[in-house]
DNA sequence: TATGAAAAGGGGTTGCT
DNA sequence: AGCAACCCCTTTTCATA
């Protein structure tokens, strides 16, 4: 919440986009001085815009054929209930994305596995066997079209 | 595909988890020497496992308060249908990710947009207006309970 | 040929003007 | 905000098995 000049935009959008870009080449693209470029960065940092660095790794190359969009619908929505589901979100790293949602569904779950049979035992162990979850529904995915970290600003 | 080794699996689940670390930092987790991790990555980037690096905002402190969860039907599945209807998907930066499902839907995507008000304008004008489109049934993103990008390797 | 060590170069970081 | 020095990290080269 401040001065959103055409320059501090252009800077997020680099980064975005590209996290192995250099200042130099930062400063160039944002039309600000290295050494700007550089403090502003920080700045963006301690101010939690910037959440992390991460490296994208291709999921089919390891493995990881197969890709699932799950909704979940709990029994109740008391808050032991909506807790234990949250705890086995978090700790199991085959979801990857999970969004509460308005509407018919409570929840929206992106996950991935290896193949079906990874994915069925994966689901069974931690979704059907839990009595707190009341309907699951799969639709597994036929194609990525686009999946992108870049934001719309 | 070949020795896929315990120090590899180590680089890689570094490297995912965050994309700042030096090289050093990454030789001694991984447990090998720092040109053997050098080349790995570069082995590791040529080879298409590495996809890109990238930083990742955060869209509340941008402004992008709202994120929605939108599943579409299209009219039909012929040729130019699909296409003309990927092409948006890949060309409106809002729309983050899509995919092709299996199911009731055809699509899943996931919208981010500043409110709703600025959804409602992005959806009349590039998909309701589409007469390729059948149906579009929007649930709106109450609460993010996880956004990772980490494979689970 | 593959691996590790260590030199050489470039870029990030910091202080000063 | 710009400049410049420093230092660390990346990258290359060389030596060894």
């Amino acid at each position: 919440m401040k001065e959103s000049g055409n320059p501090h935009r252009k800077l997020l959008q680099s980064i975005q986009a590209d996290g192995s870009l250099s200042l130099a080449d930062l400063s160039e693209k944002a039309g600000m001085s290295q050494s700007s470029t550089w403090r502003k960065i920080q700045e963006l940092e301690s101010d939690g815009v910037i959440r992390k660095r991460v490296t994208l790794l291709d999921p089919g190359k390891l493995d990881l054929k197969l890709c699932v969009i799950a909704h979940v619908t709990l029994e109740d929505h008391h808050e032991e209930t909506v807790a234990s589901f949250a705890s086995v979100v978090s700790e199991r790293p085959e979801i990857m994305e999970c969004y509460a949602l308005s509407g018919a569904f409570d929840y929206m779950l992106k996950i991935r596995a290896r193949d079906v049979e990874s994915y069925e035992a994966f689901m069974t162990h931690y979704l059907l066997r839990n009595r707190r979850v009341r309907t699951v529904v799969s639709s597994f995915v036929l194609r990525e079209l686009k999946f992108s970290t870049e934001l719309p600003i």
